[in-house]
DNA sequence: TGTACATCAGTGAACGCGCGTTCACTGATGTAC
DNA sequence: TGTACATCAGTGAACGCGCGTTCACTGATGTAC
């Protein structure tokens, strides 16, 4: 039986010529997936492209990557990693005492990030890839950075009994229905279960995320149409402010 | 000069044969690319595909449409226009004079219609297609059915005095954010001007329709994960109570 | 320090694929006289 | 009613394109002794 080349070495050492070059290919493979991807789309993005631009012949990226999907999981990782530091920073960089500015930080540094990344922004938020399916366990984690910010944010609001009430009421009726909503959420993540969130205020903090998402997502990919909203920085401040009074009520 | 054949002649009358023939076979065209739109996304459909299943040769369809981006256009019109048929149905079935109703039967029409029609949702709502542009002066009118019903329930409770006031304070801030961000559209739509709305009520209308728009995306592309909510319909009632209070408090 | 061998990166040619679109054509349908 | 001509629907072959992926290969880098 012939010998079938392994494609993808473990990287022996991590010192020498061989491990610094595919180190810094590698990055370079990124760079450049990135860039095309917010020139073309990810639908449109492939690897012939990427390797012409890498001066590579196309065959040779399968050294770096099993294929296609492999490279877009990768640009999908990389791009909620980006989202996800974007978003820790302004976080952190807010006092933390102060419930409402964390809220607006974080809101502000999401809808800033998409701006200045709109490919990335619906490869991780738009529609489907088609033909690919991304593998949960790798995106899972990254993925979940944003909406964990929020949920540190309700669950701080909760234990300073600051969080706000459902918006509506009767409030028996809100109940039921975060109830019924956040059950698995609370099954399965033990942190959230120990936070002593409600599961009423558990359902506003998911509200608020899809409210941004959707926000977010409306003015990136321009569905109000192009002459609807005069100012969408403000449009934005007022939704933000909006979404905050969900969470901990309408004081300013 | 060779004379060249026109490749889409105008119907000389609207009976015969041909007419018929081109009619039924315009609507079957229709069908299909939105069946195989439902199966392989907008990204994915293609001019030949459509073709073998009408069972003629690619170069046939030329007679019917002028490209791919046409047969696009046509399917996106459609899209919109059924959309906005289920939203209409669903909202004249309702009293008039209960608003919260209104509300709640647009939304959940809405959120039934992108659930059976998932792909034609990412059609309207996803990212945009690329190396695609919809024109907008085909697009804008149907497009706008559904904002439309819901700034007619908007103006019926401003007219009322049953609209909500912002959700937020200090209320001089929500004004001025409010008043930004309405500018163009008082401007551009004399009936919107005209329905006596202010800017805060035009503005809890526009974060309501986005809230819309989010929610159902979430669910549509999974975006929460696929364990996140337990009761999904619970949670779009929950999100749909919240935004009804938006617009017209809090009250049950 | 030198040599033989193993590993690895990248090449170049080729595969089969489906795509949108063009063009000259045939035969059926419609129309003018 | 019949005939000559114009219009139109659909055919079939061909164009050039870019894609993902495979495979046997060359030459450079690393390793064991």
């Amino acid at each position: 039986m012939p010998e079938r080349p392994a494609p993808r070495p473990t990287p022996g050492r991590a010192d020498g010529i061989r491990a610094r070059n595919r180190a810094s290919i590698e990055a370079e493979l990124r760079a450049v997936g990135r860039r095309h991807l917010a020139e073309v789309g990810a639908a449109a993005l492939s690897l012939r492209s990427v390797a012409r631009e890498l001066g590579m012949v196309p065959s040779a990226l399968f050294r770096y990557v099993s294929g296609r999907d492999e490279l877009l999981t990768l640009l999908i990782v990389d791009a909620y990693t980006s989202l996800g530091e974007a978003a820790e920073a302004a976080h952190a960089a807010v006092e933390p005492t102060d419930l409402r500015a964390r809220w607006a930080a974080v809101a502000q540094s999401v809808r800033t990030w998409a701006l200045a990344h709109p490919h990335e922004w619906s490869l991780i938020f738009g529609s489907p890839v088609p033909r690919y399916d991304a593998p949960a366990d790798v995106t899972n984690d990254p993925g979940t950075r944003v909406p964990r910010l929020l949920m540190a944010i309700g669950a701080d609001a909760a234990a300073r009994s600051l969080a706000g009430p459902a918006t509506f009421t009767p409030a028996s009726r809100a109940a039921e229905l975060a109830g019924r909503a956040s059950e698995d959420l609370l099954r399965s993540d033990p942190d959230l279960a120990a936070s002593g969130m409600t599961p009423v205020e558990l359902a506003n903090g998911l509200v608020v995320w899809t409210m941004l998402v959707g926000a977010v997502s409306a003015e990136v990919f321009q569905q109000l149409g192009e002459r609807t909203i005069s100012d969408a920085e403000a449009f934005f401040d007022y939704q933000v402010a909006t979404a905050a009074a969900i969470l901990f009520g309408p004081g300013g």
